[in-house]
RNA sequence: GGCCCGGUGGUGCAGUCGGUUAGCACGCCAGCCUGUCACGCUGGAGGUCGACGGUUCGAGUCCGUUCCGGGUCGCCA
């Protein structure tokens, strides 16, 4: 008996021809082109191979077998009468001695086209992803992805980090996302959590004396979904490395990453290291974001001074920015779009005007502006065919608003949006505090674990004065590829007097921090390295380079916008005897 | 939880002002075809138009409620 098989079906080639051999593989086409005569396409992982039906036998070996039907083809290698360029096995086709059935497809109809799955709707694609990730097309990005995730590793390896698996059953943590718990069964009413991130974990690796770590980590958080966000589960190259200063980590990060970019990638322009660094309040005043999309070439301008005592209602008393366009000449219908897709992505109105060819301000709140006409033109450097798109409100919500728009005026006009690439920045020096929303106290703007810049003497300097402790930085930084939050990182705290001290500015005392992160903060007692560093997350990784909208596509099993994975039937109810067991008794449910 | 978009044979879509038998492409079935490769040609089967209620002589179409999917805001230290 011949071996399993003798080739893949992406093997043979001209100089196979005359051989004896066997493939495999799933049945994904058959063309019948006479009687007894048909060509049938055979698919493996690697490829296909074209088996050409001549004889009354093995046409009948084949006809009552369902497309997608796995079987196993044993015949001779033969030079095709008419080749297939297109094909890296074109040039030639398997004639059959034997056709066997290995794995029978019983649908005659399949829930989609293997090769269109991705027209399909998500929903049916997911309940049978396993069928969808037969598709090279779906597939590749999968094989893309482990490809990347090899290259990482061997990168960070390469200099010197160790990789090192930390707890994903573990204590819950008081900051932050929501978290996953995990019932207790030897400790009634007490549960595990899922890690939100390993952060803790690898502070504790540095004050242990590794000097650099990294782990490609799962992290878990219970928030809700978002095009470039998984509902659940996500992944992140963590890393940390002690006795290093924000530049360590930014360099070390840019050697490891910009090279993916470059070999991976779907476009062949990268950003060139050192990467530009941008402060996080110039971010928010020229791009209106904190994760800036540098394809887009055009910048907000703040004219809250220029439009004072202009008699629009929304702009008094208001912070109002504007991003103007050259040479505009879309229809009204086209405005009213733009105003109405900034509105549900922002839920802020934008109001707008243009400039008619003889230098006039013309439509949109046009005649509100007839007072402040120069100023506003020279302020903006408005010209003949210009169009100028404003939002106003409370600063943080018009610097918010414009982002979007100037996001979409660039992306949907002609010339200032220059797509085929990875515009790479670092944001940096993002605020210690702000003051919260809802709260209207002072809180930590991003997680409580950096350090200020300037350290103790600036909490000091600043104490009592909420305008100084606003002013406070910290050594954080987010990495920044085409308006994506690619990385996430910090230099830590590593004082626990300073822990403390930052943590009095919002009003929490000692007892507070050694009771939310006692391992970090006993352990930093003993002796603790400066250490800083980092978290890409994989998946957008993955996504940005595979070109990708949606984050589903590079996850191998994603679950669905609700957080269900509908082909395993994720989540689920249990035996009645599995609560007792935890200790568990349902007190509602959900009302039908 | 709010808002936006969508739901029409297995799949993707069209369906005008409310009006005859709900169209098209792919897939499926049957027949023809010995060089196809997005095979071609002929014929056929396949529909509770997401669900419920309402308006109307008449609803895929209009109104209300609701369910499902996606996007987005909140949320994401």
């Amino acid at each position: 008996m011949m071996q399993s098989r003798t080739h893949t079906c992406n093997e043979l080639r001209m100089e196979h021809v005359g051989q004896n051999v066997k493939i495999v593989g799933w049945m994904e086409n058959v063309r019948v082109v006479g009687n007894n005569f048909a060509f049938v396409v055979v698919r493996d992982f690697y490829g296909t191979t074209q088996v050409v039906v001549e004889t009354e036998e093995m046409m009948n070996a084949v006809k009552p077998l369902n497309k997608e039907t796995v079987i196993s083809v044993e015949g001779v290698v033969r030079e095709r009468a008419s080749k297939n360029p297109k094909l890296p096995t074109g040039d030639i086709e398997v004639v059959p001695a034997k056709i066997e059935v290995l794995g029978t497809c019983s649908h005659n109809e399949l829930p989609f086209e293997i090769n269109r799955s991705r027209e399909a709707d998500e929903s049916i694609r997911l309940k049978h992803r396993y069928l969808d990730l037969r598709n090279p097309a779906v597939k590749n990005n999968i094989i893309l992805r482990c490809n990347v995730v090899a290259a990482i590793r061997a990168a960070m390896t390469e200099k010197g980090f160790l990789e090192i698996t930390t707890p994903i059953l573990t204590a819950s943590s008081p900051e932050g996302a929501r978290d996953y718990l995990v019932p207790a069964r030897k400790h009634p009413g007490k549960f595990y959590a899922l890690p939100q991130a390993p952060q803790q974990f690898k502070q504790l690796l540095m004050t242990s004396g590794f000097d650099r770590y990294f782990q490609i980590a799962p992290c878990f958080r219970d928030e809700d979904a978002r095009g470039d966000r998984t509902p659940g589960e996500f992944y992140q190259l963590d890393m940390e490395m002690a006795f290093a200063t924000q530049d360590d980590v930014l360099t070390t990060l840019e050697e490891v990453l910009i090279p993916i970019f470059q070999k991976f990638g779907k476009y062949s322009r990268v950003s060139a290291g050192p990467l530009r660094r941008i402060p996080f309040n110039e971010a928010m005043e020229r791009y209106g974001s904190d994760k800036p999309d540098l394809r887009v070439d055009l910048e907000i301008t703040d004219i809250t001074e220029t439009v004072q005592g202009c008699s629009f209602g929304p702009f008094e008393g208001a912070v109002v920015k504007a991003v103007a366009v050259d040479d505009f000449n879309q229809v009204r219908k086209w405005i009213d779009k733009l105003l109405k897709d900034v509105e549900v992505q922002t839920a802020n109105k934008a109001c707008w005007v243009k400039v008619d060819e003889n230098g006039e301000l013309t439509g949109g709140i046009s005649k509100f502006l007839t007072g402040c006409k120069d100023a506003f033109v020279d302020k903006l450097n408005l010209k003949p065919g210009s169009f100028v798109c404003m939002a106003a409100g409370k600063k943080a919500a018009a610097q918010k608003t414009a982002g979007v728009i100037r996001n979409m005026l660039g992306k949907r006009l002609p010339g200032h949006f220059d797509e085929e690439q990875y515009a790479m920045c670092w944001i940096v020096d993002f605020p210690m505090y702000e003051i919260g929303e809802e709260s209207g106290e002072l809180e930590f703007c991003h997680n409580p674990f950096s350090m200020p810049q300037g350290g103790m003497q600036a909490l000091l300097d600043a104490e009592g004065n909420t305008e100084k402790l606003l002013a406070i930085n910290a050594d954080q930084y987010d990495l920044v590829v085409n308006g994506y939050e690619t990385a996430s990182g910090a230099v830590r705290n590593h004082s626990p007097e300073i822990m403390v001290k930052a943590f009095q500015m919002v009003g929490l005392g000692e007892e507070n921090v050694k009771s939310k992160f006692p391992a970090m903060y006993n352990a930093f007692t003993y002796g603790a390295p400066p250490h800083a560093g980092a978290a890409p997350g994989i998946d957008r990784i993955v996504m940005l380079l595979s070109g990708e909208e949606c984050i589903r596509e590079v996850i191998t099993f994603p679950m669905n916008q609700k957080a269900q994975d509908v082909m395993m039937g994720a989540p689920s109810t249990v035996e009645q005897k599995q609560l007792d067991e935890l200790h568990i008794a349902i007190t509602a449910t959900e009302e039908e």
